[in-house]
DNA sequence: GCAGTCCAAATGGTCAACCAATTATACCTA
DNA sequence: TAGGTATAATTGGTTGACCATTTGGACTGC
């Protein structure tokens, strides 16, 4: 499929270290380096030729617009909130417990001392958060945390899109008058049992501790949270 | 200039009176309409596709996309480029290792006659698959038929991402010049498995079907391939 | 040495015939 | 009549030769 060639043909405009202005190879060479034929190249360059990232000459050559290389992040912001208008509470919530008990399962195997010694930390700093707006913050830390320890950079992004994804759709309930977590507040247990469980090296009781967790937090979301 | 056929094509496509999923003239019919040659059509249409804005299919002809799947996969494509810079192959396929056998377990609660016609059609396409690349493109489709019968839209996001992001990263080592798939090529059994599955609506089953598929592929994928 | 000219090579663009997939239709058989 | 099968028509996709433009160097004449 084409589509594929279009993508590989940004990879490599973002990796062939040409500045701005510069011009590409011609197009049978540059089919010849990519394994492609030439109408298939053509393909991919009109479509990046209409996004404004190329313009092309008879005769002369094909040359780079301006690129405003901008890191990844700005990027996975857009896909954000693209998808954040098509994706309900619920199924943000679903794809949570998909991905994040493997990623715990994985961390299990993979996570440095580091990664431990930051985890007890954030542990320890939340139950001492005296807002809920700085517990879900170091919340938030903590599950990146071990999306980080898992070692698998597609992981980690997926994980990262999912759940900010997820913060933009499931509109906060809590409740921020309220001073803080309480002291028996459910999570902090379950924090304790993936982070357990991880220092233990046992993958499979860290992704049933988080799906616990989260299986807990959907709960807790879904009932009115009076007492 | 074929950016002003572009433009020309985007107004008579919101003027056409055509809804979604609805079906475009002929190229040969449409080109002589507005009055361009069928080259020129063709990048127009070309454009609008890698928008996401119609979808077209050998054969059949030219469709509207649905609305929703619209504007977001150009942002997508961008996401895809960053994170295949930073993502190793074994990444990738234990991402979709991750995800996918859960997406089929959603599927078997999820899926509709329609996708289970769809995903029968397709295995019995994919054995009669004349080359690689013909039957790379039907398995691809069998897996995104099962992503979107999962029913939620945001896992759907993903599945694309961390496919799209494998296709780029894994380069193809599969021989070209092969014919295709022999008829007892291991996935074909493995396919009917994770269809017998959803069709008695079993979701265990799906995903442990799903997970033998991609642990086989993943096993052919760093064998030396060969006899 | 220099300006001008011409021409060949290289480049992106175009076209018509052909290919492959799909669907519609006619036809046959039970 | 129902259903299957072969066949033709339709559709989007691909290919290779060819076209138009630009560039750069060789050549010429002064």
């Amino acid at each position: 499929m084409s589509d594929q060639i279009i993508t590989r043909m940004r990879n490599w405009i973002t990796n062939c270290g040409l500045t701005e202005g510069a011009r590409l190879p011609a197009e049978r060479s540059l089919c010849a380096d990519l394994g492609v034929n030439r109408t298939e190249l053509r393909k991919a360059l009109l479509v990046l030729e209409a996004e404004g990232h190329v313009t092309r000459h008879v005769g002369r050559g094909t040359f780079l617009a301006k690129v405003s290389k901008s890191g990844k992040s700005g990027r996975i912001d857009s896909t954000i909130s693209a998808l954040s208008e098509s994706t309900s509470p619920i199924d943000a919530m679903n794809a949570r417990l998909v991905v994040e008990p493997q990623i715990a399962q994985l961390a299990a195997m993979h996570a440095t001392p580091k990664h431990l010694q930051d985890l007890r930390r954030l542990t320890t700093q939340m139950r001492d958060a005296s807002t809920w707006a700085r517990y879900e913050e170091l919340d938030g830390e903590f599950h990146e945390v071990i999306a980080d320890a898992a070692g698998n950079t597609l992981l980690q992004a997926v994980h990262k899109i999912i759940n900010r994804v997820r913060l933009v759709v499931v509109w906060r309930k809590i409740d921020t008058t309220a001073s803080g977590p309480r002291a028996d507040y459910h999570s902090f247990a379950e924090h304790d049992a993936i982070l357990d469980a991880l220092e233990r090296r046992n993958g499979s009781d860290a992704c049933a501790a988080m799906r616990a967790h989260l299986d807990s937090t959907l709960t807790a979301m879904t009932t009115p949270h009076g007492t």
